[in-house]
DNA sequence: TTGAAATCGTTAGGCCACGAACGATATGAT
DNA sequence: ATCATATCGTTCGTGGCCTAACGATTTCAA
């Protein structure tokens, strides 16, 4: 069969070993392969896609972030690319090396400071994430239009819960 | 309401972005709300809980599949983990430092070693794992029990679909 | 108007992440 | 028995990731 749903060797095992714990099997069958999933995909597309641009994930997510909104200010773009600014700090000092962003002081408050991506990242972003999307297309060809509706209603929920 | 899965501002903005680009709108939701939720939950778990005794997520990811499946070898229990096995040799040194794992060599083939968990591994295993599961439950809160399981189903079809 | 408090991005230190290359060991063909 | 090949875990180099602490700057109250 193409779509094998069944419970993995290891979330039997690990069920066997756990179940007089009084766990909730449910949420942690669920939040489980949220983590395999994401391990797989983000390993995947660094692999097959993004090394070709010397890009980490990381710095693909702020590229695409500053390619969606355009300049934003350092805090903003960490938060919105789910990294701390220390982390930015560096991911922003490698995109500046490959000539996919700048930093631009703030014009009246000197603490503060902009990021935007140049011509060069607008026009990677270009060629790369129609060719991400595909990625994203594969990993869930076994899922109907509806099911992925579905899966990404689920998770927004997750999110909301998470962000109260 | 409680349960707002409606898209959010980011995804509003990116839709508008993207349209012209012939992109797979349900795919990009999918898969990019996947990670949304992972890392806002790795993080969560790793300040909260994770941090209290001093393990990262992976380390405590490897000392999870220790103490369900016992001792493995070091290029299993790396893959079981989803992490390298030049990783795995740091992420178990942190072990081994923490006195929650031990390597052991092989009988019989001297390249080859075992990673099995201490009794301190276990008991720290049955502390943190329910608490763990505390969180799983509570970042899935506002799912049924359905929607649990619905989501791990479609999380499977695509691990299914990543394994081939 | 000056000095405490808040806020900004960066740095420091530690661990985790990968691929590539390495030494040690084992295997298999001749 | 030997030598090429394969396989194992580790090391190396680079970058991402976090928190805590920091200097620089701004804000705001006295």
């Amino acid at each position: 069969m193409t779509r094998d749903a069944s419970a993995t060797r290891a979330e039997r095992e690990a069920r066997e070993r756990i179940e007089a714990l009084g766990i909730d099997v449910d949420a942690f069958a669920a939040v489980s392969n949220i983590f395999r999933v994401a391990n797989a995909v983000r390993n995947y597309t660094e692999r097959n896609l993004l090394s070709q641009f010397n890009l980490s994930f990381s710095g693909f997510t702020v590229l695409w972030v500053l390619w969606v909104w355009g300049p934003k200010e350092s805090h903003a773009l960490a938060e919105e690319s789910g990294i701390s600014k220390s982390t930015l700090t560096g991911v922003v000092k490698t995109l500046e090396r490959l000539g996919f962003a700048v930093r631009k002081p703030h014009a009246t408050d000197g603490r503060r400071v902009f990021v935007q991506a140049t011509r060069e990242g607008i026009s990677a972003m270009r060629k790369i994430f129609p060719r991400f999307n595909d990625v994203e297309a594969m990993v869930t060809r076994d899922l109907s239009a509806g099911e992925k509706e579905g899966l990404a209603r689920l998770l927004r929920i997750m999110l909301h819960t998470l962000e109260r």
